[in-house]
DNA sequence: AGATTTATTTTGACTAATCAAAATAGACGC
DNA sequence: GCGTCTATTTTGATTAGTCAAAATAAATCT
């Protein structure tokens, strides 16, 4: 079996990758982990020479079928367990991530199965992060964000991409869920500002950062 | 933080001296933990030293007051687990104790909290097992067995105390549930024999090995 | 091109947890 | 009381994962 640190490694190689990104630099793998840059090239040689993935040096590390398949498990975990502490047990959104971090690598794929079957076969998380499928398919759908999407047309929020407490917080204070309905009122780029409009009426100002973590698409 | 490994020491501690014995013995606390006696004597020793137990050399050990607060903890996200994988879940009893030996170092305190309330403050565990509650008390209740009650008088099962998923799914094919009604209708203690009547009218013969492990009380 | 900066890798050391096998302390038998 | 047996402890190694700091390769700048 893989230990913990293994499938740590493993579904950051796949998240640093989304992005379409065909190698995923150490640097960046280290940093989402949390080691300094050499920990991270000794463990993924260990990783290479397990088949688990591929790795070139000074350029970055790929996965194999295999590495990716050990991933889309954990990630398939982390988010039906977040969705579970969400909608069964209550939990706020912005403290599900944290747990789910360690609770993905102790739930066996049985109660994976039976988690997903409670919970109605979701497609994605309470943030709006798909689920990889029972068979490994993860969607790639590619969103605009509140950054980058044309303004005054009617929005729906699809996802939120962040996993931070205060980030999150924030977002459900001012009703940035997924689902909520908005549009761009102006976007200010030499300020570094969007403002936006909520269907209740509301406004709510935002920098580029915070408003390029906000996916969307068209509504209707 | 406690590692998993110091948790699964404390919680053995904790259980084997259950029965009332003062000082666990570093054979009897090895082989609960699946290691040879020099691990645990060298484990014990640094548990010692971060004032977890008490280890009297060539005697064995005990738990101080916080070991036991961190080993009381532990048992209670066992069992907790245990009752949440069998009622929501409806996972197979005989299965849900090695998927709680993971879970029991994965869930937070706050997760611990709302699956208790879940589940309705539950005192006792799908096997019968006392659940720890929130302030860490613990029952002692002592039972009968199958193998030591009186004869010919109604009974009712309240702990099956083996985790052994052939053992538990063998009495479950057989009714012998916590709840369960029945008798002792035959002991033959030369032959090593027990046999119980259900209160459905079927017989059954044990060993006195088994019937041991199957608690009871009076009925009514 | 040559110098400088930056990312990555290498080296050496450390911690937590484990095992195998040798040493030892007590208990038990007589 | 002395030898034997058994439980426990000690010693020396091993594995997984990590960090600090030095070495190196590659990219970038002048
Ligand atoms: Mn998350
Ligand atoms: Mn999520
Ligand atoms: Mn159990
Ligand atoms: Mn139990």
């Amino acid at each position: 079996m893989a230990t913990i640190a293994v499938e740590n490694y493993l579904k950051h190689v796949l998240l640093l990758s989304e992005g379409g990104a065909d190698l995923v630099p150490m640097g960046a793998l280290a940093s989402a982990l949390a080691v300094v840059p050499g920990t991270a090239t000794t463990m993924v040689k260990a990783l290479a020479d397990e088949g688990l993935l591929e790795h070139l040096p000074r350029q970055g590390v790929r996965l194999t079928a295999e590495g990716r398949r050990v991933a889309l498990n954990v990630l398939r975990k982390h988010r039906l367990v977040e969705t579970f502490l969400v909608h069964v047990l209550k939990m706020d959104w912005s403290r599900v991530h944290e747990e789910a971090e360690q609770l993905e690598h102790a739930i066996s794929d049985e109660v994976l199965d039976r988690l997903d079957a409670l919970l109605g076969h979701p497609q994605s998380d309470p943030h709006g992060d798909p689920i990889p499928s029972a068979h490994g398919k993860l969607s790639s759908q590619v969103y605009a964000t509140l950054a980058t999407c044309v303004a005054d047309r009617p929005l729906r929020i699809v996802r939120v991409t962040e996993q931070s407490a205060e980030f999150l917080q924030f977002a459900e204070q001012n009703g940035l869920l997924p689902g909520a309905a908005l549009r761009v009122s102006d976007r200010n780029l030499p300020a570094g500002l969007v403002t936006v409009r909520r269907a209740t009426g509301r406004s709510l100002a935002l920098s580029l950062v915070a408003a390029g973590k906000i996916l969307v698409e068209p509504e209707r």
